[in-house]
RNA sequence: GCGGAUGUGGUGGAAUGGUAGACACGCUAGCCUUAGGAGCUAGUGGGGGAAACCCCGUGAAGGUUCAAGUCCUUUCAUCCGCACCA
């Protein structure tokens, strides 16, 4: 038998598959239906390729290789994202060209990729440091420019001292540039911005057109971070010095429903700056406050454990109480986000809450709180929840119901009447149930609203509770006087806090005692107290009234915030797009002529990033110093150059048409390909490159450059691969898996099949060579298995099996087809992993002894041809060069990959017989096998006549039984 | 704190509300042999039992259901993202 040699076979088809361009996707004349996967081209590191390329670009193959083999015109592209800060700090280093390096590493990764056997279409490779591509890049630019969304402007903006470069705020992680971890510093620097705001709206809104993971929406309208609410102002008074103007403070809040709560303002210190330049006289203690604020980095301001602030002497006037109330400065407010003002409410808010305790500002609750779940037609009560401390032990008072009453701990509680005093009743109840006789009250709640579904009595309620507190005195007790309903239904228990907190967990109860003993605050929504006209409103309704009070008054407005920034453009580096602008001494910013693009990358000899925020590309003069394109007279470049992340803005719409001279892809392309209909890449990208090429492809669509308002209409993300120690793969740790190793021991087909069966493709797994062996070993089988089929003709046979020949063929094919439909629609959910279990089951099957014995006599030749082929077809997408070759050796002159994905049939995927399950009162009893095609009377009366089952039935009399067709029977006996 | 996810054997992991642990690794015993990191056979969740078989079991506590790993409520733990964002 030819040996398994993937180190001959798999270079083989590789070059074969090659020359013959197999995998170049037809042009958009095609009239198949089109489909086209995606993944995120690489930065081409020195580094080489990644274990998690290899998990996301095989994951697509496989979807390619089978789509393709359903006879759709795919496309499955790869190219190459090159401009970036690392191949520039290489260059220095080594004091090398960066496009020289960045070839380097491509071709690199090229020989990697092809090494793999990923179907990509090399021919619409695309490079985003190749003038040919970024001549586009910047013609978008130019686009965004003219529509007024790329502006320049002098702001604060993050700073990397390392790099010596501007960032966007997705970029910095904590405070660190997200690559190389250095604490990034705020820098006064003129910079283009993109308006990528403009658009926050809907980016959210159409995350409902499209189809990614969850947790990828969630993410990105996480960052977006739109929040509604009301900017309300403030009268000042009390503010010495002569500021002109209005003398007010707008503040901004999500909860207008808790304005009357607001017992003092606090402003940010950068707020509080602005009015001293205006003319504000701050005293000295305030003054210093805020200097020493604005000079502490936000880093260090959210390592600060505790709240610091100071009071001002201003007084604001509340808007419609009418009341004053102090004004602090408070570096827990930030000065970017919504006014840099807030109204604090001390009473439902926690960060508000922790400040008033400490400066001792008082806490005016206004908003009633609710606990549970509203249900239908609620049948209304009232009633008490008693908590009663052991202040010797710290126990709590509880009971515990028996497991019919609902099996759960609680507090004491109980019904009150309409006019019973509240404390009471509490005590009434504690000596009823309890029989406790000695307690001290110590305080209680405010009105609660409690929803719950009563399962004993079947009915909804909402209840009026009040908690109360009460500490034991002494064990005095008396016979408790149950109600007769309640007798023997629970026993009274003393429990530990750590108990309490442990096993009580009913949401009333809970809430109750974590107000008492955490002194937890209600920030939920409820019905308004203290509140004047208001009282009573609850929720969207009260902050509608009380927006229109506002609006009425003049005071106030309804308002929307986001977290999103302005994305910051600048990079002051050389290894980038020169962004395509001429600054004239007359004209002012100037954009180039679309036919003067590219503006190319001057080579030079130095790389180095300056000191002064200025890019590399100023210190070359001829190339600076140009013409404007408007007056003629003399000009100077734009010397910062683009983002790494804007090349890949993009490049999926380039793939369409990857070498269209005249435009960056024809209409027609645009209109064939109109969308990615699966793109995977990393989470890391979520709120960076793939936000930012969203709002780039809304901008190509208002433009009409584009057909779709999206570009991607499905997005994944696979898991990370850790390492065999379970840690994240870096080189400091030692533990990176280099795909070229495992290729060169395995060979490409196991380490493809081997990443598909680690486990679910979007969860993180680490990296098993002892699980990757098992992998190879299945591998190996497949081979045999084939090969001895392929040469069975030419084999002596070893024994004769008896047996129907066709029921033995039957029972072949019936698996073949039955892992074909799981193969084929795992592939389809992207469950990879039970993809390649069916294959396994399958092989396992077709290897036991008797059926390969079977498979190789001579009589089974047409289902052994047959069998064979089948398999051959279902690993294809797999393992494309183990099929290939076995293909091959059945004698076809074209490539498997070529071939039609074989149609389950659906008449062989049914069973004659199958399996019962009997289940007596929900217990597995036993098991029957009956024909499928039984009726329910037949299977209930077979599984009752099964002799296991019977000596079960005997114990009681049959009430009900339940019948799954094809799968279960249930007796339900008592 | 907010948002998202995940908890199942010794390990990676399977299970449209319907026989929990497929498939694989590892381990145990045996076979075979051109001695290998090879191949084959059997076994492998826990407990009891000679066996038939019985009991328990999907982080925890409840609930719904004839039936719950799966649905609901609460809770604990871990991971990820965001974070004094009002």
């Amino acid at each position: 038998m030819k040996r398994y040699d993937p180190k001959t076979i798999e270079p083989k088809w590789q070059a074969v598959w090659d020359e013959t361009k197999l995998y170049a996707a037809a042009d958009d004349n095609d009239p198949r239906e089109k489909y086209y996967y995606l993944v995120e081209f690489p930065y081409p590191s020195g580094e080489g390729l990644h274990v998690g390329h290899v998990l996301s670009y095989t994951a697509l193959d496989i979807m390619a290789r089978h789509k393709r083999m359903q006879g759709y015109n795919v496309l499955y592209p790869m190219g190459f994202d090159e401009f970036g800060l690392p191949t520039e700090n290489y260059a220095i280093k080594h004091k090398i060209a960066p496009q020289a390096a960045t070839e380097t590493n491509v071709q690199n990764y090229i020989r990697q990729l092809k090494s793999l056997g990923l179907s990509f279409d090399w021919d619409r490779m695309v490079r985003t440091s190749d003038p040919d591509y970024y001549k586009w890049t910047q013609w978008i630019f130019l686009q965004l420019y003219k529509a007024g969304l790329a502006y320049q402007d002098e702001i604060a903006i993050n700073w990397c001292p390392l790099e010596k470069t501007g960032l966007a705020n997705e970029e910095v992680v904590d405070g660190k540039h997200e690559r190389c971890g250095t604490p990034v510093e705020k820098k006064l620097l003129k910079q283009w911005l993109l308006k990528i705001t403009a658009y926050a709206d809907r980016l959210i809104e159409d995350l409902g057109t499209v189809d990614y993971l969850d947790r990828i929406s969630a993410q990105q309208i996480n960052w977006i971070g739109k929040s509604e609410g009301a900017e309300i102002e403030f009268r000042l008074d009390g503010m010495s010095g002569d500021m002109s103007g209005d003398r007010s403070v707008t503040v901004y809040t999500t909860r207008p429903d808790t304005v009357f709560g607001a017992t003092f303002i606090v402003v940010s210190p950068e707020l509080a700056k602005s009015w001293i330049e205006a003319g504000w006289k701050a005293s000295a203690e305030v003054a210093a406050y805020i200097t020493k604020a604005i000079n502490t980095s936000e880093l260090e301001r959210q390592e600060e454990k505790t709240k610091t602030g100071v009071d001002t002497g201003i007084q604001a006037i509340h808007p419609l109480s009418g009341k004053p109330v102090p004004v602090w400065v408070a570096d827990y407010v930030l000065g970017s986000y919504g006014t840099g003002a807030i109204m604090a409410v001390p009473a439902h808010d926690a960060r508000d809450n922790e400040f008033a305790r400490k400066f001792e500002l008082p806490v005016v609750p206004v908003i009633e709180p609710v606990t549970g779940t509203p249900q239908e037609d609620p049948e209304f009560r009232r009633s008490i929840v008693a908590v009663v401390r052991n202040p010797k032990t710290g126990e709590f008072l509880t009971v515990k119901w028996v497991p019919s009453g609902g099996g759960h701990y609680g507090f004491i509680g109980g019904g009150r009447d309409g006019d019973e005093d509240i404390i009471e009743c509490a005590k009434r109840e504690i000596l009823e149930e309890t029989g406790y006789k000695n307690i001290e009250y110590k305080s209680q709640t405010l009105r609660i609203h409690h929803h719950y579904y009563a399962h004993s009595k079947k009915v909804a309620r909402q209840i009026e509770v009040f908690g109360v507190y009460f500490d034991l005195i002494d064990d005095e007790r008396v016979e408790p006087k149950l109600e007769p309903d309640e007798v023997g239904q629970f026993e009274v228990q003393w429990l530990s806090q750590d108990e309490v907190e442990h096993h009580i967990t009913e949401p009333l109860h809970r809430y109750v005692y974590d107000l008492y003993v955490h002194g937890r605050i209600y920030t939920g929504d409820g019905p308004l107290l203290q509140s004047g006209e208001f009282d009573g409103l609850n929720g969207d309704r009260a902050r509608h009234a009380i927006i229109s009070a506002l609006v009425k008054k003049g005071v106030g407005r309804g308002a929307t915030k986001y977290k999103l920034r302005d994305w910051v453009f600048s990079r002051q580096h050389y290894w980038g797009e020169p962004i395509p602008i001429v600054h004239c001494s007359k004209c002012g910013a100037v954009p180039v002529p679309e036919d003067q693009l590219p503006v190319e990358l001057p080579k030079v000899e130095h790389y180095e990033p300056t000191d002064t925020g200025e890019s590399p590309l100023a210190a070359i003069t001829d190339w600076v110093n140009t013409a404007c394109p408007q007056c003629d007279g003399k000009a100077l470049r734009e010397t910062d150059t683009m983002p790494n992340w804007a090349g890949s803005s993009w490049y999926y719409l380039r793939y369409m048409d990857a070498h269209n001279p005249q435009a960056f892809a024809s209409a027609k392309s645009l209109e064939y390909w109109a969308q990615v209909d699966l793109y995977n890449g990393g989470m890391e990208h979520t709120t960076l490159h793939l936000l930012y090429s969203r709002f780039w492809h809304k901008f190509l669509f208002d433009q009409g450059l584009v057909p779709t308002s999206e570009p991607y209409a499905a997005r994944r993300s696979h898991g990370m691969i850790l390492g065999p120690d379970g840690a994240k793969m870096s080189k400091s740790k030692g533990n990176v898996i280099n795909p070229d190793h495992v290729v060169e021991k395995y060979g490409a087909d196991t380490i493809r099949l081997y990443e598909m069966f680690m486990g679910p493709f979007d969860e993180q797994k680490a990296w098993s060579e002892e699980h990757l062996s098992g992998v190879s070993r299945f591998i190996y089988r497949v081979w045999t298995l084939a090969q001895d089929l392929i040469e069975a003709p030419s084999q002596p046979i070893i024994a004769e099996v008896d047996g129907d020949q066709g029921a033995f063929e039957l029972e072949v094919d019936r698996l073949g087809h039955k892992t074909l439909k799981k193969v084929h629609e795992d592939i389809g959910a992207m469950h990879f992993n039970t993809a390649v279990s069916a294959l396994m089951e399958y092989v396992n099957f077709l290897n036991t002894p008797t059926t390969r014995a079977r498979l190789l006599q001579a009589e089974s030749t047409q289902v052994r041809e047959r069998t064979v082929r089948l398999l051959v077809l279902m690993v294809a997408p797999f393992t494309p060069h183990l099929a290939e070759e076995l293909w091959r050796d059945l004698g076809e002159e074209a490539s498997v990959h070529a071939a039609a994905w074989p149609a389950y049939d659906p008449e062989l995927i049914k069973d004659d017989l199958v399996e019962i399950a009997i289940q007596v009162n929900g217990k597995l009893r036993g098991a029957i096998v009956v024909a499928a095609d039984a009726t329910e009377d037949e299977v209930k009366d077979a599984a009752a006549a099964e002799p296991k089952v019977a000596k079960w039935l005997a114990e009681g009399k049959i009430v009900k039984t339940i019948v799954v067709p094809r799968r279960l029977v249930n007796f339900v006996v008592n």
